[in-house]
DNA sequence: CATCCGGAAATTGTCAACAATGAGGACGGG
DNA sequence: CCCGTCCTCATTGTTGACAATTTCCGGATG
């Protein structure tokens, strides 16, 4: 995520343990988790390497991914969705606005994620939450890199529509501000 | 994948062990595997359950992230195929044929799924393979559960003609071809 | 009778030693 | 000089013991 770790970089058990003072067996689940989020790739008895997040795959695959899963999750989310859940989007939609006043674009990127996965979750539908646990760290990744195109600004004002649609709970209404979102806010610089 | 694990059913890593004559290490990886294939669910310090395939959710989501996943890299992988690469496909159709003569449903199911991971790992997209990995497993076993829809040759002819459309290398012959066969491909009965 | 505490049991998390495998280099033969 | 073979070493895979955490049950208490 800090970009300390270069594309093909070797990932030693045996090294990382002694950096991070613990043994192996938690060093190897954690590389598991990583090739899981596809940050690094494993050959058995060979190792693992990391793997670098390419602009290209994010904006053409990961990003429509997403948008699939919220199409189907976000209508479903909306009915199950108390006042007191809503208050919570709304929460983080603050989150952004004092991220946007003050440019801090790490605290943008965690309100904007955190948003959609609250969504997510309380639709409750296991599979989908799944595929999103093993795309959301490189969305994260990339847009941590590009500080999310366009004004921080911008960013509060579509998760409010996004909030405004969802209430409705109308279908249409909510997958329609879902494409204006994720349309917009996907492809990156050139 | 047989059917032989109900929903719900807890998961311990001991017994496991025991009934497969390993040790706890080995089924720990194990079950992380089946966490990151969407078969179960795990939680800290209290173990992991059985997650059932959803039929629905396969339907509105896995099917269509894989055909995000197919649009993307399937031109890509059409143009790095060799004559060689392409006869290798052929040979999975034949396999179809002959599991269509016979009603082996699983030998189809097999094959088809073979032709999609080949076409896949030609293109070379890590990011991308590594969403597949994540979803194929339950894919194949919704698959396996309704024998997939149709005639078994009808799948054969499918693939014949995504062959087909991959040699010609055009980016849109190949969309098209994939789109009429996952679109007809994918919906369940009812 | 509901509830809250404690303690045992079941289970997962961690560790360090040992086994198995693959990569690279020295060595010898063609 | 090239190539195969063996050997060594770095690294991953496995194991059994121990630690930490949660859960469930029984008993005391309001």
């Amino acid at each position: 995520m800090s970009g300390q770790l270069v594309d093909g970089e070797r990932l030693i058990e045996d090294r990382i343990a002694r950096e991070l003072r613990t043994s192996r067996g938690p060093v190897r689940e954690a590389l598991r988790q990583l090739v899981h989020e596809g940050f690094a790739v494993s050959y058995p008895y060979r190792g693992a390497v990391v793997l670098g997040v390419s602009d290209e795959e994010v904006q053409q695959v990961l990003i429509p991914v997403r948008l699939v899963l919220e199409k189907y999750t976000f209508p479903i989310a909306a009915e199950l969705m108390s006042d007191d859940d809503f208050a919570e989007l709304a929460k983080e939609i603050w989150q952004m606005r004092e991220a946007a006043r003050t440019t801090e674009v790490a605290r943008s990127v965690e309100a904007d994620l955190r948003f959609h996965e609250l969504t997510l979750e309380r639709a409750q539908q296991p599979h989908t939450l799944q595929v999103w646990g093993s795309i959301a760290p490189r969305i994260r990744a990339y847009f941590y890199r590009y500080g999310r195109i366009g004004n921080l600004e911008r960013i509060a004002n579509e998760h409010q529509d996004l909030l405004t649609a969802l209430q409705t709970r109308d279908r249409a209404t909510i997958v329609t501000a879902l494409e204006a979102h994720i349309a917009v806010g996907a492809p990156g610089p050139r």
